[in-house]
This record gives structure tokens, sequence and C-alpha cells, in this order.
DNA sequence: CCGAATCCGCCTAGATACTG
DNA sequence: CAGTATCTAGGCGGATTCGG
């Protein structure tokens, strides 16, 4: 299936592999929850705002693949799956910190680029 | 015209601000080119493997409209437009660089979990 | 040289319904 | 509860063409 960057080359942008792997709409929100602990499909499902069942299997799928969640279940009635982040995905969320805090520090100032840049082409 | 978030609530997630700033296929390598200085279209559009004319400009007006970038028209012939980095963008620089390492440290890992993922569901 | 406009194929997310 | 299967629409990006 799908594989956007293959990590087997030599030496390309690591950037763009990180957001290959973090970048896309939902990973992060799922990963943000799993740093207070280990969480259960329904408990991120009605967790996370908007997100569809679909998209949440899909986006577990890639991170357990790329070896930053793992997936236990346990053999119950009613059956109980848990999943968790790996000490691997841990340490991103110092990097992920910084960036939150860039985007708090300038919030207001992309903001008013924004409606200043709109008002110049609104001929 | 298009606007994924709004940067006008409150306090949201910051982390998926600035992945809708910075987050899409060629926003990051373009900042990454212009930190060494500013630079002309055509030397981003040569510069930038894979990238076409009218994805350079649509990410260009994105990061002028954000603030990220400033755009120069020289009045000169042939005409001349040059591309900088905003102070604001700049200070990217760092949170990115973090990431960056994460992604060198980790690179063999994801591949390795990738194998193993994909050999035991190669059923 | 720098871009805008148009056309168009692909991918992907969302909705919905079904299974163990 | 925890997924999978299928269908469809809309966005995104590439190619091409025209304008300043």
């Amino acid at each position: 299936m799908s594989d956007a960057e293959d990590f087997s080359d030599g030496e390309p942008c690591s950037l763009r592999e990180v957001l290959g792997l973090v970048g896309d709409k939902w990973t992060m929100q799922i990963l943000v929850r799993l740093t207070d602990g280990p969480r259960r499909f329904s408990e991120l499902e009605h967790g996370i705002e908007g997100i569809s069942r679909r998209m949440l299997a899909l986006t577990l799928r890639n991170l357990e693949r790329n070896g930053l969640v793992t997936r236990t279940v346990y053999a119950e009635v009613p059956p109980r799956v848990e999943y968790a982040i790996t000490p691997h995905a841990a340490e991103l969320d110092e990097p992920l910190h910084a960036l939150s805090a860039w985007a708090s520090k300038h919030r207001a100032i992309v903001g008013e680029a924004r409606r200043a840049y709109d008002a110049t082409k609104a001929s």
C-alpha cells in the first residue's frame, strides 16, 4: 500500500521525513493524547473532535507500522484494545512543543499579516 | 479563498496551526532555501527537485500572505523578483532543526519497524 | 522572466453499512 | 467494542497555455 518516502535512501531532507510521519491531519492529536498514557480505541474516537472511525483506524495502523505506537489486544469480553506511545515517539514531544511555542508566540502576527494581505488584494 | 484554520479562535492546538502553515509538501523546502538568503523565483524553481511552477507560485503566495516571506519586485528588464524570509519565519529554524534531528536519529528504527510490520502482514 | 488561468486525473477523507 | 468494506465527492497537484 501507500508509502510516501522510503526511509531507505541516503540523506535527503529529514524534515520531510518527519512530516511524512506526523504531518497529516490526525497523527499529532493522537500522539498528544497518548503521551498522557495508553488509551482505548473508543476513547480516542470520542476525544478527538471530528475524526471518523475510519481515519482513526488508518492513522493508528500507520503509527503502529512506523513503530511510534504499540497495539495491545486483551482477550476479554467485551474486547479491549489499548494503544500506547513508544519511547521513540515520546522523544518527539520536545521538538513538537518547540513548534507549538512558536505558533503561540506568532499567532497574532500571522493573523495580522493575513488581514493586511487580504485587504490589499481586495481590489 | 481557502483557509484551513483561522488563527482567530482562542487556544485550540498550536501544533495544528504550525502544520497548517508549513506542513505541506513544498513550504519547508522553500523556507530552508531562503534561510541562506534571498532567492529569485527561477532559482527556487530549479533548486527544488520536482516542484512545478504552479505549486511554487501558490506556495510562495501563501508564505507571503502569512507574513513568513517577503516579495520584492525590482523594476528592471528583464524583471526580477526576490523572495526573502522574515524574522518570524527565521525563528522556526531551531524547532525545525530539532525535528530534523529526531528524524536522523530514529530513521533506522522506523525503517526496521516498517519491515517487521510488513513482514508479519505478508500473509 | 514571472506569474495567472484553465483543464483534468488522482488521491483521500467522509459517510454509511456490515462483521467478529 | 473495535474494526473493515465500499462508494462517492472534493481538493490537490501536474501539464499546458496565455498575459505582463
